[in-house]
DNA sequence: CGCATATTTGAATTCTTTCAATCAACGTGG
DNA sequence: CCACGTTGATTGAAAGAATTCAAATATGCG
């Protein structure tokens, strides 16, 4: 199935005609965006977007040009609902590699959600989702040391990867440069590529050529204390 | 005007039923919470909560015994939409002073903002402004300095809480202790101090017993690299 | 007044950054 | 197909930032 259908179905069954719905309308929209492109500017709206294909990321600037990674997206993921609503959002969102995207107005989901209650539900979930894994990154940054943060996005980003069929095995594709993987984990260059050689050296992970194999994923989840609760919401019974 | 309205009404013009409505069913359901009173535990469901009195935060623990505060709010603050759907939180809620809190379900929302287009919108722009919010705080603890955090963090409260008429000249309530802060900003409570002396020795800042005032604003919005952009977002045109 | 909590201090250690340079990988044009 | 240039990855050494531990001081509350 494809990555968009599997994310959301996660949480709720979709009915036939709300997933064939959607799901036809983001691929007579979608387009390609080659890598390094820029979709978004700070003093810019935002954009409703669904990534069909293709890694991307959200990224905020100081003034004197540092810059964190505050959000990543992989296929399946469907983000900032309504900010097409601001009249600028701050950050800018681009492609990591070349990909597939959707751009959805409020209104337009609007239409959807109202025609289809599972597809709201789902989007709920998903905002919900999104809610859970940015406190999660807070706590990275706030609390983690260098290493532990370094191996807690991993295990995240394997965790989702598996979780829209795109991991294979013990591996995934990591594409991320190191340069963006610092300023994701929040430290600097350097730093990172000597945490990476830590967790290489531990025997934890294997990473070369922009593919990550999970050498022993426990060892991995112990050192980064990740706890996939937080990607995996269930509900209230 | 009382703080939960003059907060919704920062970005919506909101009718008069509606806002007299909403005030109502808030007034009726709030309850008063003392001090250090946990409302909602990491294994319990989450509970969307109106903030009529009073400060809160929400703080994720870590196994070891680590915490990190998410989130701050102060009076008229929204949030937690929707989290009553999920099973489990992981995180808890916690008042820091003497409150009022108004537990709202998923479905009294979704009744008032059927009827109250406007209501709905308001919340709308509430959510999206946390967002905002979070991302700027995962800038923080990603990219500044403890000094920086710390003075990002006093104006982004400052600012907030004049908002909703809860400041007094170049004053306001600070009723955190150093403790908190540090588990604030990220970082240890020893560094925490030193830093908060460091902001007292430039002349941003005077903090005793837990009254903060900005004695120049300016300087210290620079030395946190604080733009107020996030926290009034505009509508597009 | 006295206990409990909160703040402050010093000194040593550990973690992280910075700067500057080297090495490796990758794509392009000749 | 290989030289070359560009970008990404790695290394060393030194400086700087932040944490830890342990103790002292101050503050608030009953």
């Amino acid at each position: 199935m494809n990555p968009v259908l599997a994310h959301l179905r996660r949480h709720v069954t979709l009915s036939e005609s709300a997933s064939s719905e959607f799901y036809t309308l983001i691929r007579s929209i979608a387009e390609h965006v080659s890598a390094g492109h820029e979709l978004t500017e700070p003093d810019e709206p935002g954009k409703s977007l669904v990534l069909v294909d293709g890694w991307m990321i959200r990224e905020v600037a100081l003034p004197d040009g540092r810059r964190q990674v505050t959000s990543l997206f992989i296929p399946g993921d469907i983000f900032d609902l309504n900010t097409d609503l601001m009249a600028e959002c701050g950050y800018s969102i681009r492609t990591i590699t070349d990909s597939t995207v959707a751009e959805i107005s409020h209104s337009q989901f609007a239409q959807l959600t109202a025609r289809y209650a599972d597809l709201s539900k789902a989007l709920t979930w998903e905002q919900l989702e999104q809610l859970a894994n940015q406190r999660e990154w807070l706590v990275s940054l706030g609390q983690r040391s260098a290493l532990e943060r370094i191996a807690h996005f991993f295990c995240e980003v394997f965790w989702r990867l598996r979780a829209v069929n795109l991991t294979q095995g013990d591996e995934c594709d990591m594409p991320l440069t190191q340069s963006v993987l610092a300023e994701l984990t929040g430290m600097s260059e350097v730093h990172l590529n000597r945490s990476l050689q830590q967790l290489r050296a531990l025997g934890l992970i294997e990473l070369r050529r922009h593919r990550l194999r999970i050498i022993d994923s426990q060892a991995l989840a112990d050192c980064g204390s990740f706890d996939p609760a937080y990607l995996e919401l269930h509900e209230r019974v």
